[in-house]
DNA sequence: AACCATTGCAACCGCTCGTTC
DNA sequence: CGAACGAGCGGTTGCAATGGT
């Protein structure tokens, strides 16, 4: 059978403008992320359900983290891409505040160059650079098997700490908090010539709608509330791969600790108004982290080399001890 | 100041996979 | 069981921003 186009002709492509994103965030607020099919024709965007999707998972959900990559995500992401391969999605999994195509993106234009320059023979290729000297090559299936149950545990351990209680229990304040926090940040950026590569996260930039809607937002009930509400329902359904600033990264920051040992995604150092309070050894911990330390850099690193390494002792060894190391979560 | 090369990144394209009927 | 369809993923492209001459 011939593949059908995905969309209909006609349809707008190029940079989204801020109305077309508040139009989206709008729908979703009320739908909810899903049924992309149906997107287009219910929100009247001459957009193919692709881009919404795209649009939505890489820029418009909350708790997107965009800008530096620190050097512990660095790391991170070299060495799951030499586990991984190129499988940016799985690699994604494991930084929840990322994307995949910001991780793809930060691959492909910096750290495959860099890694090219230190290692002469590098082609980029998986499992090739760092394990593969003393081990055997892994079947695909089988560490994939084990890669699906990794993620799922995973995931299970992020739904199961930003979990509609938790979320609800924490001061309202937070809430506020966070919005007034994003939208200082912003608030000066939003001349810029080019919306869609200037703007960090659509939060950001509807904080400032949401405080001036436009009349036609203005005219649902509770629309501020309802916003910030909708966007804690979204840390639920999304729970799987986002996080929501503030409100969840102390739950987020405690479930990557007890999952690497150590905190790698969540770069709190660049920002104080994000920091999230910890129990008094990861509090000495994340300090140290801060700072530009390398040998205690290395330290948590390392853990996450050994999970990851007798991840892969244990799929060598014993293929069906896929729930072994869910003790780890 | 003008031009060209390079970089960074948002978005698109096409393929695969999973689900539904 | 297989076709149809929707969703997701990875590769690639296009273009604005930036840097160098």
């Amino acid at each position: 059978m011939g593949r059908p186009p995905c969309c209909d002709k006609g349809v707008k492509k190029g940079p989204w403008t801020p109305e077309e994103d508040i139009i989206l965030v709008s729908y979703i607020q009320e739908h909810g992320p899903g049924n992309w099919r149906a997107v287009p024709t219910n929100t009247g965007l001459s957009r193919c359900s692709k881009s919404c999707r795209l649009r939505w998972a890489n820029y418009l959900r909350p708790g997107i983290k965009r800008g530096n990559f620190t050097e512990q995500e660095e790391k991170m992401i070299i060495h799951l891409q030499a586990l991984l391969g190129n499988r940016w999605a799985a690699i994604a999994s494991y930084l929840p505040q990322r994307t995949d195509n910001d991780i793809k993106n930060y691959w492909n234009t910096y750290l495959k160059k860099r890694i090219k320059k230190l290692e002469p023979g590098f082609e980029g290729g998986s499992l090739g650079n760092v394990y593969n000297s003393s081990s055997k090559p892994i079947p695909r299936g089988q560490w994939e098997r084990r890669l699906q149950t990794d993620i799922h545990m995973a995931k299970k351990a992020l739904s199961e700490a930003l979990s509609p209680n938790k979320i609800l229990s924490l001061p309202e304040q937070n809430d506020s908090n966070l919005y007034n926090d994003i939208g200082s940040i912003k608030q000066t950026n939003t001349n810029s010539v080019c919306y869609a590569s200037s703007a960090d996260n659509i939060a950001r930039l509807l904080k400032g709608w949401m405080k001036n809607p436009p009349n036609k937002a203005s005219s649902k009930s509770n629309s501020i509330v309802s916003t910030q509400n909708s966007f804690n329902n979204f840390a639920g359904i999304e729970s799987a791969s986002s996080s929501e600033g503030k409100t969840n990264s102390v739950d987020l920051s405690e479930t990557f600790e007890s999952l690497f040992g150590y905190n790698d995604s969540l770069d709190y150092s660049s920002n104080s108004e994000f920091s999230p309070s910890l129990s008094p050894e990861a509090n000495t911990f994340f300090q140290d982290e801060t700072k530009p330390d390398t040998s205690i850099a290395e330290i948590p690193f390392s853990l996450l080399e050994k999970w990851l390494l007798d991840d892969i002792k244990i799929s060598c060894s014993d293929v069906t001890s896929s729930g072994d190391h869910a003790t780890l979560f």
